[in-house]
RNA sequence: GGCCCCAUGGUCAAGCGGUUAAGACACCACCCUUUCACGGUGGUAUCAUGGGUUCGAAUCCCGUUGGGGUCACCA
């Protein structure tokens, strides 16, 4: 068969040679040890958790090793694209302080561009005409309705499915065959003519699994589709190669394509890229757990945690104790480091997939927010609320001065120890609502109602704004007295029997009256920044 | 089903042949406290299973079981 003549009808023209395309794209000039990895996201523009998982792991290992980080859109499947999805992509991880070196939309540099596979056309098809003219890849006419009966018919006799061996119809075609169908005008791929034997096993070092078998390809996979865009496999050989990619980090749902990339690599005769394949968050679905999935989990979209007010840092926090086990111990022990000073490295990343845990997250999230001063607090808060919050919530910013004062206070600025209340933005806001607008369900007096009218009128009497807190507090243990509560705790605690019940009992009926519910930060402080006026007005409303 | 990966508390996990089997989250109790939050002290709870190897196994080997992934002209 003459290889160059079925190449030259089936790719026509003239295409660059290898050597070519090697000058052009030439090795990079790094430091010793520098590594070049890259987030290759099909465009559809989803990103959730999962996305972020891998993208941390990939800007830290390129960045801790002096090294580039670029995106490549891997745009070959037409049916998935979605506009704008290449400039989310960016900006969601942007947020989370990821940012690329080159890539699609970025630029940078230039020398490794384009980074959209569709522009990528031209280079794909010369290496694919490469391996037709030496005899390493074959055209297949099979229709979609013969795979799937050949799929059938192997499910059937219980043999390997797929394009293999004395399956693969197309492989032997003769001569005369192949340009029978050409001249039909039948559409085509382009196989790989695979030369392995699922016999022989391949011994791979990984960089987070460590040492793993493989089973040697043996499938002809497609290389190229009907419409002369690559494959995933096809594409990916070539891309890493050409953009000198050292390190290709992804998750572990490709470990199972591996022996086909070994053996595209082989073939077109590049150096493989090192691999490290990263297990996949996962979720608890009833009994079981599985992979984070984009269909059926939108609420691990990034966009949810960031509806929600998710404080950014909190969320690469816990990532990023999920992806190396000792950042939790680093980050105790060196907790006012820059998040890129911990050194990351692929070989702490977990082997088995870890369970998404809300809790946890949420404690990150505590802790977080617990380091930032009131202004920082408020330009979070702000900014969550001009774009997620409500009218009213917007107005909570225009007195700054009142605002001050209700983080200060929840924050516990000023006191030994810092109150941990916020865990997200919305929450927060939720939080502080009570001081902003009049609670209108007010959490159910645990006293009588006659006891709360006169433990209300009993405080309407005495309240002074100017008191301070101690001459407040004795007043409220007056009230406690005089209505049969007992006004030390330690009365109460000595005989409860005698009373019916304490100060702090009564000190929840101001609270509820007050503020809508029955926990709340330091009632007085509350009601200084409330003011009388609103003081009195609200404690009169609940005396009806 | 074939192939591959994985297996320490409810969750994330340390551990690399000798430990009272760390730590964090969650949970419980107590302390602090006018409530809550914070903080403090303590507690419940883990080596999937059966065989080896070894003086000695969570750790090494084999089987079993369980979980996950993958088997496209999708990535």
């Amino acid at each position: 068969m003459n290889f160059h003549a079925l190449a030259e009808r089936l790719l026509p023209g003239d295409y660059p040679s290898p050597a070519f395309y090697e000058e052009k794209y030439p090795a990079r000039t790094l430091p010793k040890g520098a590594e070049v990895t890259r987030l290759a996201p099909s465009p559809t523009g989803f990103i959730h958790l999962g996305n972020l998982f891998a993208a941390i792991a990939n800007e830290r290992i390129a960045h801790r090793s002096g090294g580039v980080l670029y995106l490549r859109i891997e745009d070959t499947d037409l049916k998935r694209k979605v506009d704008g999805a290449v400039e989310a992509v960016i900006s969601a991880l942007k947020y989370f302080d990821i940012q690329f070196d080159e890539g699609a939309e970025i630029g940078g540099n230039e020398t490794y561009a384009p980074w959209y596979q569709r522009q990528r056309a031209e280079i794909y098809r010369a290496f694919a005409k490469k391996l037709i003219e030496e005899g390493r890849a074959y055209p297949c006419f099979c229709t979609e309705e013969d795979l799937s009966a050949l799929r059938d018919e192997q499910t059937k006799n219980k043999e390997i499915t797929g394009y293999y061996g004395k399956y693969a119809k197309c492989r032997n075609l003769s001569e005369e065959e192949i340009y029978k169908n050409l001249d039909e005008g039948k559409p085509f791929v382009v196989r790989l003519r695979s030369l392995g034997n699922p016999e022989n096993k391949i011994k791979f070092h990984d960089e987070i699994k460590g040492d793993v078998t493989v089973t040697e390809n043996d499938q002809d996979v497609v290389i190229l589709k009907s419409d002369g865009i690559p494959t995933y496999h096809f594409a990916h050989a070539i891309d890493d190669h050409f953009m000198r990619t050292t390190l290709v980090l992804r998750g572990e749902e490709w470990l199972a394509s591996l022996p086909i990339h070994i053996e595209l690599f082989d073939a077109l005769g590049f150096t493989r890229p090192r691999y490290g394949h990263n297990c996949s968050l996962m979720k608890q679905d009833g009994e079981t757990r599985r992979k984070l999935s984009k269909r059926k989990d939108p609420e691990l979209s990034l966009e949810f945690y960031r509806k929600e007010g998710y404080f950014a840092r909190a969320v690469k926090v816990y990532m990023l104790t999920l992806l190396n086990s000792n950042f939790e111990e680093w980050y105790l022990k060196n907790p006012d480091a820059d998040l890129n000073d911990f050194p990351f490295k692929a070989e702490k990343m977990s082997k088995s997939g870890a369970l998404f845990d809300l809790d946890k997250l949420n404690d990150v999230s505590k802790n977080e927010l617990a380091r930032l001063s009131v202004e920082e607090t408020i330009s979070f808060l702000q900014n969550w609320a001009n774009e997620f919050g409500t009218e009213k919530q917007r107005q909570y910013f225009s007195d700054e001065g009142k605002l001050q004062a209700v983080l200060a206070l929840c924050m516990g600025i000023g006191g030994k120890k810092r109150r941990k209340d916020f865990t997200t933005a919305s929450q927060a806001m939720e939080f502080i609502k009570f001081f902003f607008e009049r609670p209108v369900l007010h959490e159910s007096y645990r006293v009588t109602d006659a006891d709360k009218r006169s433990i209300l009128n009993g405080f309407l009497s005495r309240y002074n704004a100017a008191d301070d807190a101690q001459v407040w507090f004795s007043k409220v243990k007056e009230i406690a007295a005089e209505n049969g509560f007992a006004a030390e705790m330690k009365d109460y605690k000595a005989n409860p029997e005698n009373y019916k019940g304490s100060v702090a009992d009564v000190a929840e009926v101001l609270r509820i009256a007050t503020t809508g519910r029955a926990n709340t930060p330091d009632l007085w402080t509350i009601q200084q920044i409330l003011g009388e006026g609103e003081v009195r007005a609200r404690i009169q409303g609940e005396i009806v």
